[in-house]
DNA sequence: CGCAACACGTCAATGGTGTTGACGTACGGT
DNA sequence: ACCGTACGTCAACACCATTGACGTGTTGCG
């Protein structure tokens, strides 16, 4: 077939479409994701995508390459959002901390579609300006450039595959969301001391920690591990805060 | 419309497919893993399912109300397996180590089915052992029960979260999983030092490092991290590992 | 300023998917 | 032996993403 997608850089005209819009590249990505937000995920086809343009379906076509491609600019989109207005301080774990926080933060503000884009790599410039900072920070702080990537791996995969895991408990059906979380209730709060005595002896401490993400404090973890393999050997950080993390109540994946 | 499902207690007759085989949950779970594993990710569909089992697509429809209660049967049963065989050595950071690598290992196994169980509460059997269990590990280790909670919910949700993860990048149409690996070698080899210095510093040890999994070095640093907050206050860990993880390579998500 | 090239919105068609209702056969209980 | 029905099969539906062909209106250029 002949590539019908025009690179964005080089479009020339734009014709209206039924309804008088428009069409481009942002427009479809803007309307995509307001239609994920508003519908859920399974709202996003072709068909509906291009209901929601007041154009012929089809047209997105002349945009991307198929729905995989929307999907990887959906993607960026998000990366883009976590990272505005994130500046470096010179504190590595501040500053790991923040970005970590901020994607995480970002990815729930969107769960439908971060469930989708949370696994991909999409190689384009907000994706990139991401991994430059991280790594920057990292060998900036003076992590040798072996060890610096191997955190920065660790680093990015655990706070996208978080905000995918909580994003997926948001988007569950209503249904199904207050099922899960009425397990914890139903089922381990009356397991028996002598089948289950771990779980009988923690149950208030389990039921209440099991209410919010696990991330914030998971987050700490990885940052106290780093430190401990930073080559100023003996510096110590501060002892990961034993409280509660704050911000809103997030329902929580998995057991 | 009339359930046309049969619980599986009840069931009176059986009648042979055209191949000869006599269907039944468990026969349908096993192609349906064994498919699965053999065939690719997107080799489940319905109607493939029906020719493996030699029947009609149609006859599954017996078995279970739709493709998703075939799905949450699947992931019941990775939960039972991948604890099968494991046993507790009484050394915590080695215990708790094999449990996370053993789920992750599982899950990845089957990534369809990873997919969907990997963010669920069951509240079944299986799920409670598991629980059982790795609290067990961290209280019988001397942690105090709120922060053996914290460890034992952070780690939990760590193990899920890469294993949802790792197996979304192999549940990914052949097209885009190999798209997704190749952005590395057309995209960030290519990035100029003035605009992305660090990455262009450390490209050949991030495209290596980025050909597997994070989870077992995010791993490794929860439990230094966790050592460090351990009771017996002085004692340290063995740096981890700064060695490759060992085992099959495995396609990785995310940037 | 006018015109031709072609970008792009549209239409029609293809082959995939999960799912449902109707049907008949052969098997079980009586 | 014979009924009732479980269950395997068939046909059809609605939806999906994607492609090739088509014509129109916009725009760059002479």
């Amino acid at each position: 077939m002949v590539e019908r997608v025009i690179p964005e850089g080089s479009r020339r005209r734009r014709r209206p479409t039924k309804q008088g819009a428009v069409l481009s590249e942002r427009l479809i990505v803007e309307t995509a994701l307001r239609l994920i937000e508003e519908h859920g995920a399974e709202a996003l086809s072709v068909r509906r995508l291009g209901a929601a343009l007041g154009a012929d379906p089809t047209a997105l076509y002349r945009y991307f390459r198929n729905t995989d491609a929307l999907l990887l600019a959906l993607a960026d989109e998000l990366i883009g959002r976590a990272q505005d207005g994130w500046t470096a301080t010179g504190d590595w774990r501040a500053d790991l901390r923040s970005m970590g926080l901020r994607i995480h933060a970002r990815y729930l503000a969107h769960p439908q579609a971060a469930l989708l884009a949370a696994h991909r790599t999409t190689g384009r410039p907000h994706e990139t300006r991401a991994v430059e900072r991280i790594l920057g920070v990292l060998r900036t702080a003076g992590f040798q450039d072996a060890l610096a990537v191997r955190i920065y791996h660790a680093f990015v995969d655990q706070a996208l595959a978080f905000a995918a895991q909580d994003a997926a408990a948001l988007a569950l059906p209503p249904a199904a969301r207050e099922g899960d979380a009425e397990v914890w209730h139903a089922v381990y709060a009356k397991l028996p001391p002598d089948t289950h005595p771990h779980i009988a002896a923690t149950f208030p401490l389990l039921a209440a920690d099991m209410r919010d993400s696990g991330y914030p404090f998971a987050l700490e973890l990885l940052l106290v591990a780093a430190a401990t393999l930073h080559p100023d050997g003996t510096q110590t950080p501060p002892t990961p805060a034993p409280t509660r993390s704050p911000g809103p109540v997030q329902p929580v994946p998995g057991p």
